[in-house]
DNA sequence: ATCGACAATCACGTATACATGATTTCACAT
DNA sequence: ATGTGAAATCATGTATACGTGATTGTCGAT
């Protein structure tokens, strides 16, 4: 999959704009409006969208305008199942095969979330949350693991943009920091405990209660897609 | 992602072509030759190869014909602790919420397998060997498991293709019957360890040992490729 | 006989054309 | 005003055309 043409730039673009919320779930995807934004055309856009539906970041259906996805309450769940399970093996690893300079990268890693924090690029800072998670799994040194890993956690991203509050910083720079604190001490038990119980916090932001959750629900879909025209 | 197109109709002939053997590691996959086959033009037969590729089966490089993806042994290692990762989550969720006609089910996929096997349909048999724990993970009931199940154990497959000896049983259907045993009994643990045991077995089929790795590879994929024309 | 340059052929990368199904518009009846 | 249906418009599904890089084959020099 060495993808390096002009389709790319467009998935890549897409990708990022989704992930950062600056396209909201829901947004038609048209591919002649892309294609002209793009310089290039509907072949290479559709080739783009295709890969974005496999991620599950796009819906594309038939003789339908693609549209950016809409994760239901029963996937999100399901994702952040799955994102528990990855993220566990990933520290399972990283425990196995620690170095002193994956801490390191690690820590300038979360400075860069702190840096745009503070400047308010909640945008950035966001992304760059997610993407803490995705350094760790690169560390941990498993090529499929890191995909999979990438693919869920960009999809956290649609899920925070349909259900969380609007902008909660979502993954506090504090709480990573316990992560690679909890690493740097060796010990595998106590770290897959603070991941897990970071991952409940990312999760409880992202996800109204259980109980709230049937009632809230339509409003603001609704709400989302009058605003999406 | 609904894709009852025509290009639906060449991913789903080549996947299960590449998945029972019939398309070997390294073979060459012309956009023509295939749409001629399917009576379909390339960008359809493009369509299906790039989803291909995206689950890892089938190599796209620019500017040069796809070809069945030939996994490394860096690469089948991965693919096999992400299988274990999951499969174990799969047992998991099916001992929470286990219910006999689980069972059943399960118990006529491996008379399914024991008849391919009997009637010396090799490669039906190890198809539905492999299907035999996507089945679970759809009744673990996670869609998003499910499909990441689904593109592991198919890459299995391509592993055993290259690594394998020729035309071993893949999944003895006795292990499968001892996954079910142990599932019934809803001992989580137990169910847990016999599933390792099994996937311990599914590895140890399709991987050379370790020291015997290096030597044996080269000849191996050599021999391979000129038999492949 | 072997190696390397060049030509011919092949297969892909990408844009575009045309057909068809979806969506919107608008006139008209209720 | 509201709803209905036909026409117009739009966006996608698919095939095809054309350019270009890869691959293969040929021929001459060593």
């Amino acid at each position: 999959m060495e993808n390096s043409s002009r389709s790319d730039i467009a998935y890549q673009a897409l990708r990022r704009a989704i992930i950062e919320q600056a396209l909201m779930p829901g947004t038609k995807l048209r591919e002649d409006e892309i294609g002209a934004h793009f310089g290039v055309s509907r072949t290479l856009v559709r080739a783009a969208l295709l890969r974005l539906s496999q991620e599950g970041l796009v819906d594309i259906r038939r003789k339908r305008t693609a549209t950016v996805a809409i994760p239901s309450l029963d996937e999100a769940r399901q994702i952040f199942e799955l994102r528990h399970c990855l993220e566990q093996q990933v520290i399972h690893r990283l425990t196995a095969h620690w170095r002193p300079e994956m801490g390191e990268a690690l820590e300038a890693h979360v400075k860069e979330e702190e840096a745009a924090a503070r400047s308010g690029d909640t945008a950035s800072a966001s992304r760059l949350a997610g993407e803490f998670h995705i350094v760790l799994a690169q560390l941990a040194g498993n090529a499929l693991l890191t995909r999979y890993l990438s693919e869920v956690v960009s999809r956290c991203s649609l899920i925070l943009a349909v259900y969380g509050r609007p902008h909660v910083a979502e993954c506090a720079t504090t709480e990573h920091r316990g992560v690679i604190a909890a690493l740097r001490t060796g010990d595998a038990a106590a770290s897959i405990r603070i991941m897990k119980e970071h991952l409940h916090a990312v999760e409880a932001r992202a996800l109204p209660k259980p109980q709230e959750a049937e009632e809230v629900r339509i409003s603001d879909i609704l709400a989302r897609y009058s605003a999406a025209r």
